[in-house]
DNA sequence: GTAGGGTTAG
């Protein structure tokens, strides 16, 4: 039996070029297939190039059509400087041509030269179609450019493709990862996404991954349940995984991202490295390291892929123990890369630093951070120095700290930087440099409740209370509210969330009494209510009782309530905000009397309490 | 030929 063989993709080039050769005198259009065929099989440039100069040869000048494919084959070969030559030449440009020209600077050119080339286009009068909108829309959303985005949109319904499934899902996609930028660009994603006639998988997924990457994980995660419902129609793919894996993440929502890694296993989507990655960080930001590690390791056992030289993966089990404030982990983890021969980053040195930090390994992160440049050749950035300034600054060795400020010449002193200083100084009651910090982040950052938190601290530290009403004042003159302390733990697969001083709970008694017998307990133990983490000018007895509200107790005391002794063995709570020192006390005082594992993540990192201490040391 | 994705600091 005669197997009929698709042709290679060298027979069908030689057979092209053979006809070529045959007929004389060629007409330009002749050319066209072969550069197509070219730009299909990712031909070289060298081919593009004789083929070139073989038309000029024959001195054919080529039409707008075959001009188009020949730009789209420099463009694809990373020559964009003859493709634009080239199309410079054509007498009568087309759309086909700019767009194979902007397809080629989307692949290998920053948004803004692929927008100007959208713009030459229009320039030369040249309507912009559906094929053009997606690029263009594609670069406003990297650049998160919503004015230029909303133009687009106004000029995409002139020409009436707005119900096009590409334009409409590059639409759904810009607002949304303009969110940031906008109030209200979110909602206008999901209005054009709900108007959309035709919705396929990466219209739900950038819908979905517009939520994740606005920190609206609620929204994200029933968004991902709706479009199981549609059934059919659309097939989550492991891309839809990968974006809504980050939900679970912020929310802490262990037992929903667990259901999500089983669906993924179940479509057979788990094997997939990005996935395995989503997942590793997932297990990680909802406190099961364990979880975390068996997903990174089940990357690096793969045989047949190339991941083992991954850097990503490596960095994000680094952060998962950096988080967790295992830095020593982190750190042999971080020599374990270094001997596997893969090469770090700038990222994996931000999880390293912070990992030591979060440790207390002053010396061994100062010792990462020379090797930055000296070793491995990358240049420290400002997140770099922010984590030293945070190791120096949480072992007390604030002087230091300010002198490695003071001597960042090359690197712009930001926000975080004049943060970490701010934060340490907090703990170790330093008025001078806390006001500095202070004050250049007022100017940096001026919606940034927390800093003017932390500087009241330090004043009501020192008794100024007349400052403490000026920088109140301040607050109020700028219209900044403290963000409110919100804590949450999941029972069951569902979120239960707690303000501080919230009593809108149906158990909100319960926890009222629960919290009442355990402050006599904790006394009894020897519990003094650390009051100097209540700002107010009030009496001790106000500021004891201001402290019994915060968010990370009621949700704690809640998750005591409706844990059953035997069924949940860590009680995990998240908070929005840092922990504060009473509560810090308060958890590890739990841990021991109910023999409860606690673990709580704050705004910063993890604090595992187990028999009356936490695994931070304090050290926080 | 067009659209959706993973890792980072106070």
């Amino acid at each position: 039996m005669v197997f009929l063989k698709q042709p290679t993709k060298e027979q069908e080039l030689s057979s092209l070029l053979q006809t070529l050769h045959e007929h004389h005198p060629l007409h330009p259009r002749h050319y066209a297939p072969i550069f197509q065929l070219l730009t299909r099989f990712r031909g070289s440039l060298s081919q593009a190039k004789q083929l070139h100069a073989h038309l000029t040869l024959r001195g054919l000048r080529p039409d707008a059509f075959l001009a188009a494919k020949m730009v789209a084959l420099y463009s694809s070969s990373r020559d964009r400087r003859t493709a634009t030559l080239l199309s410079r030449q054509v007498p009568c440009p087309s759309t086909l041509l700019f767009n194979a020209l902007i397809r080629g600077h989307s692949l290998f050119a920053s948004p803004l030269e692929t927008l100007d080339v959208f713009r030459q286009m229009q320039s030369h009068g040249l309507p912009p179609d559906h094929f053009s909108f997606p690029f263009a829309l594609k670069c406003c959303a990297e650049l998160q450019f919503l004015p230029l985005g909303q133009s687009l949109h106004s000029q995409c319904l002139r020409f009436g493709l707005e119900k096009d499934v590409y334009v409409g899902s590059s639409l759904v996609n810009m607002y949304a990862k303009c969110g940031y930028m906008k109030f209200g660009a979110v909602e206008m994603a999901k209005e054009l996404f709900d108007d959309m006639p035709k919705r396929n998988i990466v219209t739900w997924t950038a819908m979905i991954s517009g939520y994740s990457q606005n920190g609206m994980a609620d929204s994200a995660l029933s968004l991902f349940e709706d479009m199981k419902r549609e059934g059919s129609q659309v097939q989550p793919n492991w891309v839809t995984i990968v974006s809504v894996l980050p939900a679970c993440a912020h929310s802490a929502a262990l037992e929903q991202g667990q259901r999500i890694h089983d669906y993924a296993t179940a479509m057979g989507m788990d094997a997939h490295p990005t996935v395995r990655i989503a997942l590793v960080t997932m297990y990680a930001k909802c406190g099961n390291l364990v979880a975390a590690r068996r997903c990174f390791t089940s990357i690096l056992g793969e045989d047949d892929n190339n991941s083992k030289n991954d850097l990503v993966p490596w960095n994000a089990m680094i952060a998962a123990y950096a988080s967790h404030g295992l830095g020593a982990e982190a750190a042999t983890l971080f020599e374990d890369m270094i001997k596997t021969g893969v090469r770090p980053d700038s990222v994996t040195f931000t999880s390293l630093l912070s990992g030591c930090s979060h440790s207390g390994l002053v010396e061994d992160g100062l010792k990462y951070f020379d090797s930055m440049r000296t070793v491995y050749s990358v240049e420290p950035q400002a997140e770099h120095y922010a984590c030293v300034v945070d190791l120096l600054g949480r072992a007390g060795r604030l002087d230091e700290a300010v002198g490695i400020i003071e001597r960042m010449n090359v690197v712009e002193v930001g926000p975080s930087v004049w943060g970490s200083l701010l934060s340490a100084c907090r703990t170790f009651r330093n008025l001078e440099y806390g006001e500095m910090a202070a004050n250049r982040l007022f100017v940096l950052e001026p919606e940034n409740s927390g800093n003017y938190v932390l500087l009241c601290n330090i004043y009501a530290d020192f008794g100024k209370w007349e400052e403490v009403k000026k920088l109140r004042s301040l607050l109020k003159e700028r219209g900044i509210r403290k963000s409110p302390g919100c804590s949450w733990t999941e029972i069951n697969g569902k979120i239960h969330a707690f303000f501080e001083g919230d009593k809108s709970h149906p158990q909100s008694r319960q926890i009222q009494i629960l919290l009442e017998d355990l402050d006599k307990k904790m006394k009894a133990a020897g519990y003094v209510p650390d009051t100097r983490y209540v700002l107010h000018d009030i009496s001790e007895e106000e500021k004891e009782c201001s402290l019994k509200t915060h968010s990370e107790k009621l949700a704690i005391a809640f998750g005591l309530l409706n844990a059953s002794p035997g069924t949940v063995r860590v009680l995990r709570v998240t908070k929005n905000l840092r922990i504060c020192g009473d509560c810090h006390m308060f958890a590890k005082f739990i841990s021991n009397i109910y023999s409860q594992e606690i673990i709580i993540r704050d705004v910063n990192r993890f604090h595992h309490f187990k028999t009356g201490t936490c695994s931070c040391g304090d050290h926080w």
